[in-house]
DNA sequence: TAAAATTACTAGATCGGTCTAGTAAAAATT
DNA sequence: AATTTTTACTAGACCGATCTAGTAATTTTA
């Protein structure tokens, strides 16, 4: 399992010969701290360089018991949403002087566990976790004690954690809205796990728009899945399937909105036509597909932004300055929803790049 | 930029005085060692819980002169085969025991000189990198001679580096006779960076298929871009403002093919009918565009697993023993070639979720 | 020119673990 | 019962940096 470097390496100690000056002196050198000549110095760069020296920040971070390493841990990476929002935590953090190291999950709890354990183990000052599903909320909380650590996308129940999310229940209703707009009255909600908060968020959207509609909410055409594009598929399979069948469906998230797409093709059902899709997120990805997905728009740059912006708060004041931040979420109409029907479900300036 | 925690840490003396046994005890009970009564344990337990004791593998590391940390530095997370591929290559790090962890260049090559050297100096003990456009080959290779090191996907010029890679020139030349026996003449290859020995040996691929086939090789029609979504657009942007338009284009890879599957929908033309699309990577989404994208189908799963076993052959062998993996790249027809024409370019039975 | 301040350096303690070499008591063997 | 082995435990060195407190030489100030 492990493996020790064969050669001894070349430490401190060994520059220090070299050059014919004291670990201090090096030490000094290697902070670029003032105190040694600038032809010492030289003579001690020489030296580093020509044995290769690497240095220890292991060693360092022992004596000096501090560290500049944040950890992000995420879901689900194959997602590019959260692939987006990882790159957009990753360049705040880099720019605030940080050194961010990533992890996946892949959605469970045993090997999220086990990366918070080794992160801080390893002597991350601070974590940002887009929790796997199935997350123990106390878990989280009892370690947001006395550890800075944000949330990002996905809320917990119960405890007030520092959170970057969206507005997803402001953003459901938009949706919803737009489908009952478009003469929609059987609407379903496709894919998510029931017991995640945001998921309950755009539920809760949804059937206050479908109330305000005067549509009664039948929980027959909400549908839990994985959020994931095989989940889309399942989700879509059983409404499907279901006595009374839906002709709008607005999805958990993007990739989900894609698998249902899937579905329905293989149901021989034209989506933008016959069925009415609406996605959230909106991934790259989202304009491409076919018609293109009618979404609620998230900018998971800014998202990353401000979860790096809520940890350097803590981290900085201490884990009792607990933050949000309540990203909005804004509808954009492409074909899936059928309102471009016109120009037959595609919408070649919907496109985005 | 730095953060030093506030109150004292936690540490294994604490442990010992609270336990009434010396450090090296509770040390042995640290590592599930023998040598420590199952009573003495038991309180050594309680007293870490109690006290909120997190393990310090730093110093621990020091004391070993070891880690069970690799890196994994990954050129673009945000497109879907390195994400995938990165995920894959984590599983089975993972599942080898050792601690991976990642990090995203952007395509900086600055970023990745300074993530080389950071990963070093926190004691990974391997690094599989993804270089990023414009990587300095001498310098991998300079650090490969004392450091376990596998480059995954991109090859580099002259040295003679652990890769893990596919078989870009036959997957290239396979995509390039279909479209020829397609009856296609004037075959465009769209994208990528011509510095990059993966696109040459794309490009090779692509000629030896159109000189086999007696038709002329246009440096005209061979364009390049980043290997992005938007580098897909200005790929096909320039090709259909060309003199002599082409009726065909491979691409570099699927994102740029979706890229250019925007342009070529922007100068109204229709993707599988007036101009034939093929891609390379077969990544998740590229079966729900439309038309679904022909492609020349990579595994990023096997092609991550190998690249960790490479990676772990050095790290116990030494890195004398520089093995390559070659993976297989076989075609996958759907719509967007035009090979479906008589079902409207669209290919439901080709969809994967 | 003598005293004070600055500069260039160093010895040795220290961070939090692990490891070696050892001790004392209990258990097993002769 | 005497000897060997095993078990349970510990003191102190050590990993590679940093930090404190100090010294000797040089420069500035009085």
């Amino acid at each position: 399992m492990l493996q020790s470097r064969d050669k001894k390496n070349v430490t401190i100690v060994d520059i220090a010969e070299a050059a014919g000056v004291s670990r201090a002196a090096v030490s000094l050198v290697l902070r670029s701290k003032s105190g040694v000549g600038a032809e010492t110095r030289a003579r001690v760069q020489l030296a580093m360089r020509e044995l290769g020296y690497v240095y220890n920040r292991g060693a360092a971070n022992l004596r000096q018991s501090r560290s500049s390493v944040v950890g992000m841990i995420i879901n689900d990476l194959t997602n590019p949403f959260f692939a987006q929002l990882a790159v957009g935590i990753d360049r705040a953090l880099q720019i605030s002087g940080y050194m961010p190291f990533m992890a996946n999950t892949g959605e469970s709890v045993v090997r999220q566990a086990e990366l918070i354990r080794s992160m801080r183990e390893h002597g991350a000052v601070g974590l940002i976790v887009c929790p796997a599903l199935d997350t123990d909320p106390e878990e989280l909380a009892e370690l947001a004690r006395d550890f800075p650590l944000v949330l990002a996308v996905r809320r917990i129940a119960g405890s007030r954690l520092a959170t970057a999310a969206s507005q997803n229940e402001l953003g459901a209703a938009a949706a919803t809205r737009h489908l009952i707009g478009l003469g929609h009255r059987r609407i379903a909600f496709l894919g998510g796990r029931s017991s995640t908060i945001i998921r309950q968020e755009r539920v809760s959207g949804y059937r206050l728009a479908l109330e305000a509609a005067e549509i009664s909410y039948d929980p027959g055409l909400v549908i839990e899945s994985m959020p994931t594009r095989l989940g889309g598929v399942d989700a879509m399979t059983s409404a499907l399937s279901a006595s009374e069948g839906a002709t709008a469906a607005l999805c958990f998230n993007d990739v989900v909105a894609m698998g249902a797409m899937i579905a329905a093709d293989r149901h021989g059902l034209k989506v933008g036509k016959d069925m009415a899709l609406v996605g959230f997120d909106d991934i790259a990805e989202a304009s491409l597909v076919s018609p293109a997905l009618t979404t609620v728009a998230v900018d998971p740059e800014i998202l990353g932004e401000n979860a790096a912006r809520l940890l350097l708060t803590q981290i900085r004041d201490g884990v009792g300055s607990v933050g949000n931040y309540v990203g909005d979420a804004r509808l954009v109409v492409r074909g899936s929803c059928g309102a471009l029907a016109g120009v037959g479900g595609k919408s070649p300036s919907g496109m985005k790049p």
